[in-house]
DNA sequence: AAGTGGTCTAGACCACCTT
DNA sequence: AGGTGGTCTAGACCACTTC
């Protein structure tokens, strides 16, 4: 019961990817080559860097080739900690870009979750959220907008939607929430995103309130797991 | 650019799970006949049902079948929240396994993670937790010795290392700091939680010390992606 | 047009479980 | 022995990027 030839085969080039044999940034050889090289099949080599794919040492792109990955980055979970202060910590530049807006009414499990009626108002944000040049989370969230009314007027493409609703509402809103399991990208999220479709992703589930309790937004973010880690800290000292 | 033959065929199957096609727990048709009835090949239906085990849907078991899992199992984390606190809520029976004792000395990173002197004893345990009868997680911490001396020789089959440490040294441990991210499964621990290699598992990282911030335990835990969601609270409140 | 990775098919063999 | 999923090879075609 010999270890997969594609994992031998993902443990050599990540052996080497750790001796720096190429540098971060820089493109593999092409499969085919690879595959020459070590004397397997096109399609062994394929699953090889797809294994060191979801590893985050590398990300391939069609047409284009392997890449070698930077080093993951943190993204911290706390309370009031935003989105942007979490990229801002990290060094990297912190961009979005807004890719969906719409006004609908809510369905029941949404209802629920913001707790106001079936069918009430609700803003579907979509966004995804850069550090640096990578694409690091799509987020889609609901607003409920017997809080926060019209709030898709208010967006804007650099401020968090923290800082909108502190300015723009008044209010001030705190994580009550979150819950973290992994899911595969949907072909939707991939392209957003720049993954395969399948690619694990981290899954976010999130609800914040009013520091009365008043539900203020609920949706979800998918940060790539190929490159993001979440920092949870617990302050209770 | 249509959608993936795969992608489709696993959007079918999860359409009929989601109607109770199948209950949990029942096996599904072999790969070989569900390719002959959507007309696809054997290759294409393994990769449909690879991405529904990824989502967590199915659970394949090679020379047994492919069967319907149950939901994914909350796991919390929150201060003073351990892992048979976790499990109890959720009302399965909590056991482990304790599958390694070692006791070795530490090398720098570890030790710098224990902040003691790199060489100092450290005693490692690695133990499969289960929730009900699914293999949850598999847990690889090492324990500072100058803390929990011989630590090795108390620890029983049923019980947390937290009650251990609070009975036999007095010690109240806190959970000081998580970090999340994807990891793929590599095959030790992949037979160990009964998943393939390369499997998405949701890898912890965590620090706990005694309240005045001594480092006590660090390590590892990694939880099977298809089967875990991991609740945090930040009662900030 | 040429080169890259992504998908699908096909057939073979293997590892593991059940009988 | 027979059935299951896992791996490997092989060849074909496609989608996307770059020239």
């Amino acid at each position: 019961m010999p270890t997969p030839r594609y994992l031998e085969l993902a443990d050599r080039i990540a052996d080497a990817l750790g001796r720096g044999a190429w540098a971060a940034g820089e493109r593999l050889p092409p499969d085919g080559e690879l595959a020459r090289e070590h004397g397997v099949n096109r399609h062994t080599v394929a699953r090889a860097l797809e294994h060191l794919q979801r590893k985050g040492l590398v990300s391939r792109v069609r047409g284009h080739g392997t890449f070698v990955s930077p080093g993951r980055l943190e993204y911290r979970i706390a309370p009031n900690m935003s989105f942007s202060n979490s990229v801002a910590r990290m060094g990297r530049r912190n961009r979005q870009l807004i890719v969906g807006v719409s006004r609908h009414p809510a369905d029941a499990a949404l209802a629920e979750q913001l707790r106001i009626p079936a069918g009430s108002a609700v803003v579907t944000l979509e966004r995804v959220r850069y550090a640096g040049d990578v694409p690091l989370a799509l987020l889609r969230k609901h607003y409920s907008d017997a809080v926060v009314p019209a709030l898709e007027r208010h967006v804007g493409r650099f401020v968090s939607t923290r800082a909108v609703i502190r300015h723009r509402y008044g209010l001030e809103v705190v994580r009550a929430r979150s819950e973290i399991e992994i899911d595969p990208a949907d072909p939707t999220v991939a392209g957003h995103l720049g993954v395969a479709s399948g690619a694990p992703l981290l899954k976010i589930t999130s609800l914040d309130t009013l520091p009365d309790g008043t539900p203020v937004e609920y949706g979800h973010a998918f940060f790539r797991g190929d490159a993001a880690r979440i920092q949870v800290t617990l302050d209770d000292s």
